[in-house]
DNA sequence: TGCGTATATTTGCATATGCGAATATGTGCT
DNA sequence: AGCACATATTCGCATATGCAAATATACGCA
């Protein structure tokens, strides 16, 4: 058996219908995906990070960040007063569609733009990902 | 440049946030996840088909095959009374999802017991896959 | 304890989505 | 034309989702 057919065994005994869905619906929506991108080229980055960059209110970070958290995308780290947020690549399946997000860009216009913006001073762990 | 570049540049060209989230919201349900992995295994399907296969009603099969259509993700023929659908590959980020979707089996139990009802006596071209 | 900052949750509302039932359209056959 | 089959669309309803505003919680510091 080769390093191809064990990973495709490796996912087929992960997913299910019900687990694949719920990981493209929690992708399935703008804000999520600029999030994801964003965290896709910094290893972690905290809630008011991408408030500023994306230019989105606290509140709308927070409440898609938790979304992407029960589809257990990201998870969080508390530092004092800061969430930091990372991807979860946790399963096979995450792991392609981040790599697809990655090399897809996904955002030629906009997460250009979002990544130029992440460049101008952001507070987090630079440079890396998860993948 | 080489081969994996070129992709890259591709895969850049044609990608917005909002096309990508176009595509993954049409895959974003269970429903259409089951006929696209049909899809991923046979050529082409009629609705009827994919109707017995799945067990699902008339009227839900083309409700969403028409989601998956407008999405770009399948297109259709139609000969004498059938509809006859596949799946559209025409960009690299269609095509990276639905290789994805393949090799992820997606689908471990559910699909499995799918295409196994598709064995049984399915009127449509066999074999084959767009991808 | 009290204050300021960072993040999370709740509330009320508008819109989107999914469903079954009913109906409409399209095609072949007689 | 009229009937039967295959597929598409519409309708009314229930639920899900996204939003801003307000409020709540968590933490550090004085």
């Amino acid at each position: 058996m080769n390093a191809t057919l064990e990973l495709k065994d490796a996912l087929r005994a992960e997913t299910s219908v019900e687990n694949t869905v719920q990981l493209l619906r929690a992708l399935a929506d703008p804000n999520r995906l600029r999030i994801v991108n964003l965290l896709l080229y910094r290893e972690e980055l905290c809630v008011c990070d991408i408030e500023r960059v994306l230019g989105m209110t606290q509140t709308k970070v927070s409440r898609h960040l938790t979304i992407l958290r029960n589809a257990g995308l990201v998870r969080a780290r508390r530092d004092s007063r800061w969430m930091y947020y990372r991807l979860q690549a946790d399963s096979e399946l995450k792991h392609a569609l981040f790599a697809l997000l990655r090399e897809s860009g996904c955002c030629v216009s906009e997460c250009t733009a979002d990544l130029a913006a992440l460049e101008q001073g952001g507070c987090a762990v630079d440079g890396g990902s998860c993948i």
